[in-house]
Formats: C-alpha cells, structure tokens, sequence
RNA sequence: GGAGGAGUGGCCGAGUGGUUUAUGGCGGCGGUCUUGAAAACCGUUGAGCUGCAAGGCUCCGGGGGUUCGAAUCCCUCCUCCUCCGCCA
C-alpha cells in the first residue's frame, strides 16, 4: 500500500505514474477530497478538544477552591458532545480512506519500461547459454517419476491434487539446497538466519498485503484467524511490524528458510503439471529493512553481488551454471501482484529478473524529509500496513520471481533448480549454480551421479 | 483447560479521578573538570497527527464505556508470568 505521504505530495503524478497499472481514477480523484476534508474537520476537532480540556482544568481549579464550576460543566458537556460527532465522521473518512488505498497499486519505479506483454521486457545481463541437446529431453514430470525421486501419485493420494513427494535424491537435493542458500547468506552476505512460525495471524498478512486482495488465495485454519504462511516474507516481515527502527539499526538483514503454502485458486489447469504451482513448496527468503534513501543502493548492491562470481566457493570443473539474467519486467508484468501469479509469465532465459520499485518512499512507507531527519523508521501494521516494505522494497518482490528466485540472484530453494530443470530442457541433469558454479556441497555428488547417468540412458 | 498475578517512554520502574505539560533511575547526547579517559557534577533526551508558523490534539497492551475531566474506575479482548491439570 502506498505510504500516505506519497499520495498527498505525489497525488497529481499519479496518474502518470500508475499509466500501466490498474487502478479507479474515480476512486483516487475522491481520496483526495476525503484527504481535504478529514484534514480540515481534524483540526476544529482538535480545537473543539483544546477548549473542552481548558474547561476542564477550569473546574478542576474551581472545585479545588469550592467554588461554583456548574456553567463551566455545562459547556464543557456540549463541546464533547460536538467532539463525539466530529470523530464519529473521522472514523467513517477513515474507513474509506483506507478502503481507496487497498485498491491503488503500487508505483513501478521509472526505470520500468512500458509495454503490452512480456516481450517488452528488458534483459539487462545474461550468462550462459541453455543447454543443447543431441536428444529429446523429457519434462521434469516424466524424468522424476521415472527415476523414483519424484511421486505425485501418492502424493495425491496422501494429500490431493498439486502435492509432490520427494523422496531419496530429490528430498536431499532440496534439503541441501535449503541448507546452501541459508549457509551463502550467513556466511557471506551478511543475512541472518531466522525460522519463523508456519502460521501467521490475519494482521501480519494485512501488513505484506496478501490481505484482504488475496484471501482466495490462502489456507485458512477453520474457525481462527490463522493461515498457512505463502511465503517466509510474511512472517519475517512483520517481525518488526509496530516497531520503529533506529537508524543506526539499520540496515536489517534477515533470511528465512519455510515451507510456503498458497491454494491458488483459480489456477488450475495449464502450466500446473510437474512441479509448477505447488500447494506446497519450499523456499529461502530474503528480507531487508534499510533506510528509505538507500533502500535502491541496496537493491543495486545485492543485485551485483549476484553477478560475481564467488572465488569462496570450490569450484566444480563439470559444473554447468544455469543461464540467467538480470532483466527488467515491465510495468504490464507488475500487475499480477502477490503469490507468484506472474512467475510462470517470465520469458524462458530470463531466470532472474531485477524489479525496481518505488521512487522515493518506497511501498508502504511513510517516511520522508521529516521521519529522515529523526532516523526513524516506522514500520506498523492494519493502518497503513508494514512499513518494513521499505526495506522489503530493496529487495524487489521476490515472490514475483521463479520459486525460490530472489533479487540479485541465487535460486532460494529446492523446487527453484526443479523448477528450472522443467523449463530448461536439461532436466534434472541440471545443476545448480548460477553464475556461482557450484552446487550444493551436499547434494553436489549425488547430482554428479544418479541424474546424469540417467541422462544418456534416456 | 482451571486459578492467581502483571502489561507505563530505548531499558528498569513510580504513579489508584483534577498543576502528570507522565516522578526517578539506567542508557544516549552535550557540557564542566582532565594531558586523555574514568568518576563526579550540570544540562538535555519518547512518538504520531495537524498547522506556513506559533501552537493544538492524541498516545500509559488493543478496543469499548462512565465522567466536566481517565495511566488511574467499569466491560471486553490480547500477551506474558506463577501454580494446578492435560499431554503426541
């Protein structure tokens, strides 16, 4: 949701700004005389508010000295009941106000191109080139059940449609994947590790915005207000929800292995087979709360850093990195916000895309000249949601990325290099890496192994 | 699940209807002293909204109520602590 500050010294560039977005300009247009009138009738409240507490004081003097305060009560009695009216129409412009915001976008950042469809999209950096076959390769659906790694039948069977077992190799794989991407994040990026609760309350929801647009698409535990987490973002988002952070706290840098769970409804049907589309999958988040000016050095920062190749690691002499790129997804691609509605949307060798955000104040955060002078950060929940998507900004909207995709990037999670390995035609034989090269320490041999020899049989 | 206790500013902790514009301490910041530091002493130090400003309003876990006036009284919810019960 975007910060309210944003829209008042913004208002008359937003429909520039939101030119490839949708959005009602009915609905803006009367934000804006809800935000006039709530101003003007909050200051004669305020007014109204200073004299009755005079009064007050009044008689608490008069008392005091037993004099007579009968006239002073008198008046002060109907000034509340004048109070009481006007708050009583604050609440409902609040009430509105906020019902506006829910619905308006959010602003792509300007670097964003315009365009009809996907093909607009910019490619900013690639690497790589997708593996060429002498064969047909099968689809990872096929490989998988074939080499007894991967079960969607009993997985039906135990759960329902869009549930996988992955057993042997595969549930290796993911673990160590897992254990890779938390281990790279600690040790040399700077991140910590948290393993936050599964389920989430509503308000923490409201807070990343999966709420109230995309309830359809959570699971909800009966008779409560919790759901199953769709994504590490949430939870650790909302770690700092209602908190004001220092300055000299910042930046905050947190990452987070879950499971993710999203219904998805609607989705059924095309590009759901295999492993897309998951009820159920795993990734590694990455979230981080920076001050509101440098929230885009430190997007652009992270982003190089996933350029790099990383002399740290041991590099593997047959590893085989993945292609990849940095690209910029243009504003029409935006629209599908939240709970990986746009990933299967992401042209094939444009694995990593960089999305910029917000100009400014980034989504959902209120500060500006002022709050930047007090080094605070505010980050609060229901009103005007997290504020932490300041820093959440910085890192783009991974959930906008392949599974497990994140800025910059590093496959976040197990069904990430699954994933890839359906849309690239290796298969599984596919390792990961990136521009990284090596693989999982773990599941490196076994990758060397079972796939591979696979490969030519098939 | 039952009983009891507690939630106050970055932290600790006073405050049970009216100079509380929320004591005091710690921490932070500035200063005095010192070659420098420590100690001591002095000063200063919460946030939000609104306003060009002066200022005004709001905030003592959340919400609601009583009252001219609520951190303080009432209702309700949440969280934490102690004890009991239950427990894959």
């Amino acid at each position: 949701m975007l910060a309210r500050d944003f829209l008042r010294t913004r208002f008359a560039d937003l429909p520039h700004l939101l030119r490839n977005r949708t959005y009602d300009a009915g609905a803006l247009a009367r934000w804006g005389e809800l935000d006039a009138e709530r101003r003007r009738l909050l200051t004669s409240v305020d007014a109204l508010k200073a004299e009755r507490n005079t009064l007050s004081a009044e008689v608490g003097r008069k008392k005091k000295a037993k004099e007579d305060a009968t006239a002073e009560m008198e008046r002060a009695r109907a000034l509340g009941g004048e109070v009481s009216a006007g708050e009583k129409r604050l609440e409902e412009i609040e009430g509105e106000f906020f019902a506006i915001e829910q619905t308006l976008p959010n602003v792509p950042d300007e670097s964003v191109p315009d365009g009809e469809d996907e093909t607009g999209n910019v490619v900013l950096k690639s690497w790589g080139e997708p593996a060429r076959f002498d064969f047909a390769p099968k689809p990872h659906f096929e490989l998988g059940p074939a080499l007894g790694i991967l079960d969607f039948e009993r997985a039906a069977k135990v759960t329902g449609s869009r549930f996988t077992v992955l057993s042997g190799e595969a549930s290796l794989l993911s673990r160590a994947l897992i254990a890779f991407m938390l281990d790279l994040h600690t040790r040399e990026h700077g991140y910590r590790e948290v393993l936050p609760p599964f389920i989430v309350n509503a308000a923490s929801l409201f807070g990343t915005g999966q709420l109230p647009k995309f309830e359809a698409d959570l699971f909800r535990l009966k008779d409560t207000d919790w759901y199953l987490a769709p994504t590490a973002e949430v939870p650790v988002t909302n770690l700092h929800r209602d908190e004001v952070l220092r300055e000299e706290q910042l930046p905050i840098s947190y990452c987070a292995y879950t499971p993710c769970f999203r219904a998805e409804a609607g989705a059924a049907g095309k590009d759901t087979r295999g492993l897309i589309r998951q009820h159920q999958f795993d990734k590694v988040e990455l979230v981080k709360f920076t001050a509101a000016e440098s929230s885009a050095e430190a997007h652009d920062a992270d982003a190089r850093r996933g350029d790099r190749p990383r002399a740290t690691r041991p590099a593997v002499p047959e590893g085989r990195p993945l292609p990849r790129g940095h690209g910029l997804l243009l504003g029409e691609d935006l629209r599908p916000r939240g709970l990986a509605a746009g990933a299967g949307r992401l042209p094939r060798d444009l694995l990593l895309l960089r999305l910029r955000r917000l100009p400014g104040p980034p989504r959902g955060h209120p500060g500006e000249a002022d709050r930047r002078r007090e080094g605070t950060q505010r980050v609060r929940p229901h009103a005007q949601r997290v504020g932490a998507r300041g820093g959440a900004d910085a890192r783009g909207d991974p959930r906008e990325l392949p599974a497990g995709g994140r800025l910059g990037g590093d496959p976040g999670g197990a069904p990430a290099l699954l994933w890839r390995a359906r849309r690239d035609p290796e298969g599984l034989s596919v390792r990961p890496g990136g521009p990284d090269e090596a693989p999982p320490p773990v599941a490196g041999p076994l990758l060397n192994s079972a796939p591979r020899g696979k490969r030519t049989g098939g």
